[in-house]
DNA sequence: ATTCCAACGTTGGTGTCGCCAACGATATCA
DNA sequence: TGATATCGTTGGCGACACCAACGTTGGAAT
């Protein structure tokens, strides 16, 4: 045997990583971004696409700026997302009125359909990614979570 | 004034989305990535680099395939880092002669200052990403988020 | 010993994502 | 009126994760 030592390398993950909350962050965050993958990516959608869906139907009928500045995407690549959406049949673009640079976005009743399934399935992927934390636990890791985020918000 | 109603819009992220601790952790994810990088970005590093330095002083003299499971890098994009580190004479790589299909790697002089140096600046990075949580609080999500990956990894 | 299979490192390509520069159209301010 | 700013749009770039295929080599089966 070309091995005789014990066990070859049963956990190779670096300590120094495993302590930088930002490392665990990272891993996780691939980790959970491609779980929701999975369990959306069979209607062909991509992570943006909820993330829009569910701000248009939140905000009532925003414009593409305030949803760029909402969701902290760029603009060219809300573009992209609303073409295929509006392509979908799933959201409307008509120019505001009083503001004629402006796009008023809107959900059709097929997209509000739409969200709900993605919505179900995005909260399936939760339990997987999540399913070693206890309901307490899960809810305590949000709230810290979202206290980072807001503060992050907050800086600009 | 073409708008009249009260504050256009304070706060625009949908709620659907601040309740989801993936949406959060892919958020700050981002931020965190960014922070990091503008620590180190300087000395034109990506943030794998970081990694594989780190694990390859702890790991001792490990193969790129030992790196490749432990850090979860595809083996394509390891050699890419790898041919970097090599190419500022961080990394050397040598055949394993009781095995001649492994690279067997080993840090040089320079490369533990390198790391040393970063090592110092991912940890300032820390600092600014999670400033909003109590140190108390910052290792209680270190813990759960090391939880969350330790059973992701488990499950493979 | 030969054959088959698995692992290793490497190359090349793909798709998502975040980001930036520039532009025409439009609105606002001086 | 003219200068300035915003909005949506186009095009491109770099980092990152992932996959398929290949030549080399080692180990195991026959």
């Amino acid at each position: 045997m070309h091995d005789p030592s014990p066990g070859e390398h049963p956990l190779v993950t670096p300590q120094r990583l495993w302590r930088r909350p930002s490392w665990l962050i990272n891993q996780i965050a691939g980790h959970a971004h491609r779980v929701v993958m999975q369990q959306v990516a069979e209607s062909g959608m991509r992570k943006q696409h909820f993330a829009v869906l569910a701000a248009i139907e939140e905000l009532g009928a925003p414009t593409q700026a305030a949803l760029v500045r909402g969701l902290a995407i760029d603009g060219s690549d809300m573009v992209a997302v609303l073409d295929d959406l509006e392509g979908r049949g799933w959201v409307e673009r008509r120019r505001d009125d009083t503001d004629r640079r402006r796009n008023v976005l809107s959900l059709t009743r097929a997209g509000e359909v739409a969200l709900a399934e993605l919505d179900a399935k995005v909260d399936a992927a939760q339990d997987v990614i999540f399913a070693a934390l206890e309901p307490a636990e899960r809810e305590q890791l949000r709230e810290l979570l979202a206290r980072v985020l807001e503060d992050q918000r907050r800086r600009v």
